[in-house]
DNA sequence: CGCCGGATTCCG
DNA sequence: GGAATCCGGCGA
């Protein structure tokens, strides 16, 4: 287990969202501890993608984060309910990131179905889909993400990501983004890629 | 200062 | 298909 350094975030949020995919996400609160694999990412390439928050050069507070270092949290609220979490890449002033859009569940399980439905185990062992930790708002609820660890260092020991060293094979599929459908051409480019297979991809 | 709408989710 | 529900971003 190899935590994820500052030099793997400096590159472009493509590059960066498919090797992210079997990674390990580590998350440590007064609760405990939680562990899940990355099974599903988007990149968002900054000033000139039409989706991205940045694009066109936009700096305002909330996107702030993003022209900062690489390999730090950007966490926002969308629809006034919930949270999402995106890793900051590229070097300072170029404004990429890459949504978390799903993951597997490995430790901290019984939190995590605490955090989302106030009460323990069963509700996540379900094979309902409604129960996966598929999309990005259902994962920042089940690992207690919120604009707290907005700007967190992914390099520090609170909020961080490590290499599997255990991780079965698998092959990428990629497709286009989410809920972007305003963002004229940059709506067909191919940047959501996902574990092909994996029961926790949002939309298949 | 007011208005518009969103990188979503859940329920009916 | 629609509601929930907040605040960022922008124009006046």
């Amino acid at each position: 287990m190899r935590k994820i350094d500052k030099v793997f975030y400096n590159r472009d949020a493509v590059t960066v969202a498919k090797e992210l995919l079997g990674k390990m996400i580590v998350f440590k609160d007064a609760q405990g501890l939680y562990k899940a694999k990355i099974v599903e990412t988007e990149a968002y390439m900054g000033i000139t993608d039409k989706a991205a928050h940045s694009y066109g050069g936009r700096r305002t507070k909330r996107v702030e984060v993003m022209y900062g270092e690489p390999g730090h949290a950007y966490v926002y609220m969308i629809y006034g309910i919930h949270f999402c979490l995106n890793v900051v890449t590229e070097a300072r002033d170029n404004p990429q990131a890459v949504l978390i859009r799903g993951i597997e569940p490995i430790e901290g399980i019984e939190q995590m179905a605490q955090n989302r439905y106030g009460k323990k185990y069963e509700n996540l062992t379900s094979q309902q889909k409604k129960n996966m930790v598929n999309g990005p708002g259902k994962l920042c609820r089940a690992l207690g993400i919120d604009r707290r660890q907005n700007g967190m260092d992914l390099c520090g020991d609170t909020l961080y990501i490590v290499d599997s060293d255990i991780s079965d094979p698998f092959s990428i599929a990629s497709a286009k983004r989410i809920g972007i459908d305003y963002a004229e051409e940059a709506r067909d480019y191919l940047w959501r890629f996902y574990i092909d297979g994996n029961a926790n991809v949002s939309v298949k």
